[in-house]
DNA sequence: GTCTATAGATCGATAGAC
DNA sequence: GTCTATCGATCTATAGAC
């Protein structure tokens, strides 16, 4: 896919695309909504995505996980204390998220989608637990085994608050499903 | 929808039929992979549902929340102990999702479903909280509110892990999600 | 790079025989 | 209650003009 205009058009237009594959899920999202949402026709979207919704897909996938790696998960490789990392990747996956309004693009490609989209979920969140893991051995007392549990309750945490919290129509479950990990990770921002 | 046969086969044609769901989503399920997968020609699938997909669906979910309710709520409402109201509870949950081998058809129609079936998981999702809520202030030292925020972290903890589960195709995050459960609350089996 | 028009496949749903 | 055959609508994808 290539755009010849300014970056800001091309993440409007994955933006609104991300949309409709966020609304209606992998198979739910037509091409024609798709086309209609980008404001563009059929054929149009089909000359930037010539792969079609697979394409498209892929492509707002690799889109998610840039946004997820540089708002979030990025600071947990940085060099800085334990905490301020951890305090720093909650902060962002709220960013991210949001704060909680918006689904991720991960948990419904996860569901349903072609297996080669799967496959790049499995392996994104599989090295997302290995950085969040690295990040709390460093934390007071806590050693490898317990930080891969908790990196897993972490996850665990916060993907089931942004589905819970669109099950039930609660935007502000992954606030306190942040708050709820600050506090038993002991972090204080 | 009227099966003359016995509550065996209308059971395993509901499972048939929430294994395409669970496995394309609602969109993603198309009439002739439910009715191949019921071993039924789709006339004779249109039979069972005159009101096609959209009545599958609800007699899915209604199955489904009669089978959560069953295996893991219903002990909430009884007048046995909070603490082992929990428990039982938990091992309901864990024979409700198959010790987690098995998503949640309320997560899956959860995200891509027509309006009336989200409604009802909505619906259904508040009372569960509330039954949790209710056995949860039973404990030793849980106010209302803390049971209210607790409620909720038991349902993100829960389906949470099946999600993640899901994800990273690991069938284990939903028993150690129950585990941590129990340590937390301080409930032993 | 955008569009209209349309091909060809699949969709949900129904008619009618047995 | 099951089936085959089929309808019209919708879907993905493409052809071809501008």
């Amino acid at each position: 896919m290539y755009l010849r205009s300014q970056t800001t058009s091309l993440d409007s237009l994955c933006d609104r695309l991300a949309q409709v594959f966020l609304d209606h899920g992998y198979d739910g999202a037509s091409i024609a909504a798709l086309a209609s949402s980008a404001g563009l026709s059929k054929a149009s979207l089909y000359h930037h995505f010539p792969g079609g919704k697979a394409e498209m897909a892929t492509a707002l996938i690799t889109h998610a996980i840039e946004n997820a790696e540089r708002q979030a998960f990025k600071v947990l490789r940085t060099q800085a204390p334990s905490g301020e990392r951890l305090n720093g990747f909650l902060d962002g996956f709220l960013r991210y998220t949001e704060n909680g309004k918006r689904p991720c693009l991960l948990a419904v490609f996860g569901q349903a989608a072609p297996n080669p989209i799967k496959e790049v979920i499995k392996a994104q969140i599989n090295d997302w637990q290995i950085g969040l893991e690295s990040s709390l051995i460093g934390l007071r007392g806590v050693k490898p085994k317990r930080a891969t549990r908790l990196a897993e309750e972490m996850l665990c945490g916060l993907y089931g608050a942004s589905l819970l919290g669109q099950l039930i129509g609660d935007e502000t479950c992954v606030e306190r499903s942040v708050k709820r990990l600050r506090k038993q990770l002991e972090l204080y921002n």
